[in-house]
DNA sequence: CGCCTTTTTGATAGCCGTCAAATTTCGTGG
DNA sequence: CCACGAAATTTGACGGCTATCAAAAAGGCG
């Protein structure tokens, strides 16, 4: 613990308690649609951050759920693994997305949460969580229509998964980076990704060979470049048809 | 409207109020963990019954979501559809089960939900739960484990599309299908399936030929027998050795 | 009972996994 | 800052699993 002449300036106490008041992803995040009076109140219960390494766990499978985390900074993976050994990556996490939803059902973590980079989370206390939404109804709503979308969002992989050939599962995923950082602010047409071919792969149900294989196409045909991490859309439109055109003549 | 005279009788009426009290699936539904007190107020927020006949829509993709539905009879399948006419199945639904969390996000239907057997559901007018849910905790908590455990369900679902071999993947489905019968009281081992194989396989991310021959393959191999929909699992260990052993070797 | 849907089974083709090797990139420590 | 070794990426060759096409058989509904 700190001395107490380390402790917070009047100002900095100001900056912690209304941290979700003037997080700069609060219309990204869990505050969307409260009035200032609510963020305050839910930014009493944000009140610890943590930080996490590049490579290090957020949290492990059957470790105890207790709260859930809003990224604030930097980028995660999730990942569940089979007693055989066999991995599947279910979610890359971007800022002002929440982890953790997976854990309410058994109070246990069913995944294991990896940084690909340094990251910072916001530490959301779930039980306090539902305490304050009882009296702040836009909050409980707006938390139902996270875990909705994250409903949806699975069944948009499931679809990915299975009906789409490896071109079209990479092109989807590459629109959907594409979309999610252009919403963040950062370019749409030129990126890095945080995470390697196998996790990729592991994603979208193909083998890092089979990843790699389709970027050099892609490439190929002039509708992206890649080197190494880096990518550039050239031709977001042609990227697009690639998404969904393998059986069309049925 | 019916007159006043065809309104319910006393008898009836407590029979209606109180239809989640006396239902058998409250262990199984929304009911589980409320007191009697509680499942009498839920009782007059589930009051509407619909019945859907084999074939035909519960709701459609893009219809405007007012309420959530609890299987309280029969059996349904929920399925996307891409334009390219592409269709998903992103689910199979029992007796107790919620339908409808996918439309929380957008207040629009994300699936189709269609009866393959002669249902009865329960109208959950979802802004109304979430009134009630505000002075019933633990009703609000269920709620939330409910929407988490479909999350898990899809990750599980992630990652048979994404890394098992089809007889793996029928293998998980006859199991996963044996569970939720026995815990509804129905047998194990012994069971009519009420989808096509077309389905199966949309589902399972597979061709409806490749499932009849899984199909074929574990009743060559004794451990299963097939006649047309009607399933007999003869040896339930070794069908769960099935589910996880394509690449024990690395 | 008859037609249509569903299921099964076979033959073939194609996509992707597997194995392998070369090359590049990255992290660490000197 | 550079050098080294490990990790990641790319590319090729080949094989296997599943999709596709086809046809026959079985089942179900009006």
């Amino acid at each position: 613990m700190l001395p107490e002449s380390f402790l917070p300036t009047n100002l900095d106490v100001a900056q912690l308690r209304s941290s979700c008041a003037t997080c700069s992803l609060r219309e990204l995040c869990l505050p969307v649609g409260l009035n200032d009076q609510e963020v305050d109140i839910l930014g009493e219960v944000v009140s610890y951050k943590r930080k996490v390494k590049r490579g290090s766990y957020l949290h492990r499978t059957g470790t105890k759920f207790q709260a859930l985390y809003a990224v604030k900074s930097g980028f995660l993976k999730t990942c569940i693994l089979e007693e055989d050994g066999r991995q599947q990556v279910t979610g890359f996490h971007m800022t002002g997305e929440l982890l953790g939803l997976d854990a309410i059902s058994t109070e246990l973590h069913t995944c294991d949460a990896i940084a690909l980079e340094d990251s910072e989370v916001c530490e959301i206390p779930f039980a306090k969580l539902e305490e304050i939404s009882r009296t702040i109804p836009s909050l409980m709503h707006h938390f139902h229509k996270i875990m909705s979308r994250e409903i949806v969002r699975d069944h948009g992989v499931m679809m990915l998964l299975g009906s789409m050939k490896a071109e079209e599962r990479l092109a989807t995923f590459l629109l959907n980076m594409s979309r999610r950082l252009a919403i963040r602010g950062y370019s749409e047409s030129n990126f890095n990704l945080r995470m390697t071919r196998e996790e990729i792969g592991s994603y979208l149900g193909l083998k890092l060979e089979t990843v790699s294989r389709a970027f050099s196409k892609l490439q190929d045909e002039a509708v992206i470049s890649v080197n190494n991490k880096h990518i550039q859309i050239h031709d977001l439109q042609r990227l697009k048809t690639k998404m969904g055109n393998s059986s069309c003549a049925t």
